[in-house]
DNA sequence: TCAATTCATGGTAGCGCTACCAATACTTCC
DNA sequence: GGAAGTATTGGTAGCGCTACCATGAATTGA
């Protein structure tokens, strides 16, 4: 019987391989897996045969017979929101350095398309899972305590991590943001919130503990929408809460965008920061210093999230897992202008 | 001898499938790969089979035995960057409906590195491949031709397409963005680029050729570096060209990332915006027309792009692929306060 | 009516790779 | 010197799925 057409138009085979350099396939692949099983005469002689031919191992097959594949199912509920960008830019610059593959899943903030994606990814069988955040449904966090593999959650720290954590706490967070403009003399501090994920309303949380411990809170200083959140958006939700209350004098942004937007509404309407607005931002982007004035932020480790995830996963895989399995990267209040009342 | 332990700890397989609902595993295949291939009656027992035992199909079996994975290879030059952010998300978009996965590769602006990827790409034998760019290597284009599955080549528009085209022309919206600061009054107009790579080159270009049309170009007007954009870089260049050319009277910057930092520092030098320094950015982000003043800018179609690109593989994949191979989305003007020196 | 087609289904043989075991050489240690 | 390792290499048998062909039933057409 004619044998089926070659995979690849006729891409070399491991078979090729170890005919060319004579030896066994199973030699070849030891010895582009585990090099140091083989002798270093058959090694080099196999690299020969591999360079000479081409030959790129099959992941698909590899991963049929080995039960495994080298790959990174990473869930992240937003691809444009910078901070996962970030996040994920973590993940692949650690990853780089291994043939691990990344297998990026944009679950849109929801739930469902979290447990839906989770069902695709393990069908692949993957080496680790990473997920943003830690409010899993019931049945996604059934699936992946049973997944088989490491898994990381991350953004986030809390209680009950399914397996490891990596992230920071929302609510310090907020709550430092406020403190702090409470300490610096603000009093009527506005909350401004787009999109109500689980980790905006965390920091929702961390305002509210503030300004309540100094018997400053109001909920109507609060203004919170669930629309995604943007540059226009903070300026509209800033208008809102303006006309809600007049008297503020100072607004917490849920994160950098909406505080940028607040910004820009002040010069338009020649409105003084700090004097008599002043603005914090959460995340600390690059323009958040250059802004004139620059504007106060947490500063977040994004980039160090995803790369400390991996860095958590791969121990795991190496049957290492960290004594501590959740990792607090914190986070830190930049002070800046827009909240210097004092006056600089 | 006793069976290999089961992939999956006893995930089942499509052999489960077809015992349970009493039929042969290939039509158990069928049923779930061309529907209509098998009878009402036995549609619906396998599908209760499916649904009982909660069966997933192994991608990777699937791809080993049919030569062909389910996977769009998409390499892109940054993650972080906003622009291919949002061109990603339209290409996951556009696949969210359909079984294929994305296999997203960070090419960092290297060929070399485009090359590398794609080798490993190539070896999973996608269904598709997305590139950034037209300015592949000899050998990544040699690969990208004898890669056996649809090629689009995104971002830009130029002649020769590997295969299938989809952006538009950076050249005329540099140009276009000079040549409405010309129209509008502006004369010694600076050009402010960072990266530098092959689209901001024919950025400048476009600007270039606007300004040597007017009579207008000085190599003294151009500050550039290889450094990535940023909106503090932004505010750097901008120094760097005020110092070195104190007459300047506009800017045509890169993106707007610069634009941003341009703007802030006119803000912090109090230099009147647009009657002193006349602003325009690239790309179009959100927060140009928020910005105070609103911030003159190319709109492009970044999340259309990505869309369309998945439209075409998938034309040809369907074996129809388009009369016009290179699909010109362009780009608008977004004409706004930054540049309305006649004063509005 | 009966060959020719179409339709629905199933069996077999791989896809390219690696887990598992076996076999052979080469040491080591009493 | 021989038993008992210890490297080094190879053979066999799948991993879970689908391409390819075969089969039998239902339908068609003259």
């Amino acid at each position: 019987m004619k044998p089926r057409a070659r995979r690849g138009g006729g891409r070399p085979t491991i078979a090729d391989v170890a005919r060319l350099a004579g030896v066994g396939a199973i030699t070849v692949s030891r010895a582009l897996r585990e090099p140091e099983r083989v002798s270093e005469s058959l090694r080099q002689q196999i690299q020969q045969a591999v360079d000479e031919l081409g030959y790129v191992p099959d992941p698909n097959a590899r991963a049929l017979a080995s039960a495994r594949a080298e790959v990174f199912g990473v869930l992240v509920p937003s691809l444009t929101n910078n901070v996962f960008a970030e996040v994920v830019r973590g993940i692949y610059d650690s990853l780089s350095d291994s043939s691990f593959r990344v297998q990026l899943g944009n679950t849109h903030y929801s739930g469902l398309e979290e447990e839906r994606l989770l069902q695709v990814f393990l069908s692949q069988r993957p080496s680790a899972l990473i997920v943003s955040g830690i409010d899993q449904t019931a049945a996604a966090r059934k699936l992946l305590e049973t997944a088989g593999c490491p898994v990381v959650q991350i953004m986030e720290t809390g209680p009950d991590p399914i397996d490891m954590m990596v992230g920071f706490s929302h609510f310090d967070g907020g709550r430092a943001a406020t403190n702090h403009m409470i300490e610096v003399g603000y009093r009527r501090i506005g909350f401004l919130g787009a999109r109500m994920d689980p980790r905006s309303q965390r920091r929702l949380a961390g305002y509210r503990a503030a300004m309540e411990a100094a018997g400053l809170f109001d909920p109507r200083l609060v203004t919170t929408t669930p629309v995604p959140s943007s540059v226009t958006l903070g300026r509209d939700l800033f208008r809102d809460a303006l006309a809600k209350m007049p008297s503020l004098d100072g607004v917490f942004c849920n994160n950098d965008d909406i505080a940028l937007g607040v910004l820009f509404e002040c010069h338009r309407a020649s409105i003084a920061v700090p004097q008599t607005i002043g603005i914090s931002g959460f995340n600390d982007f690059d323009m958040m210093q250059v802004a004139f004035p620059s504007v106060t932020s947490i500063r977040t480790h994004r980039y160090e999230i995803g790369r400390q995830a991996v860095v958590m996963a791969r121990a795991a895989m190496a049957g290492t897992r960290p004594e501590n399995r959740v990792l607090d990267l914190g986070f830190e209040l930049k002070r800046r202008e827009s909240t210097d009342r004092a006056g600089g």
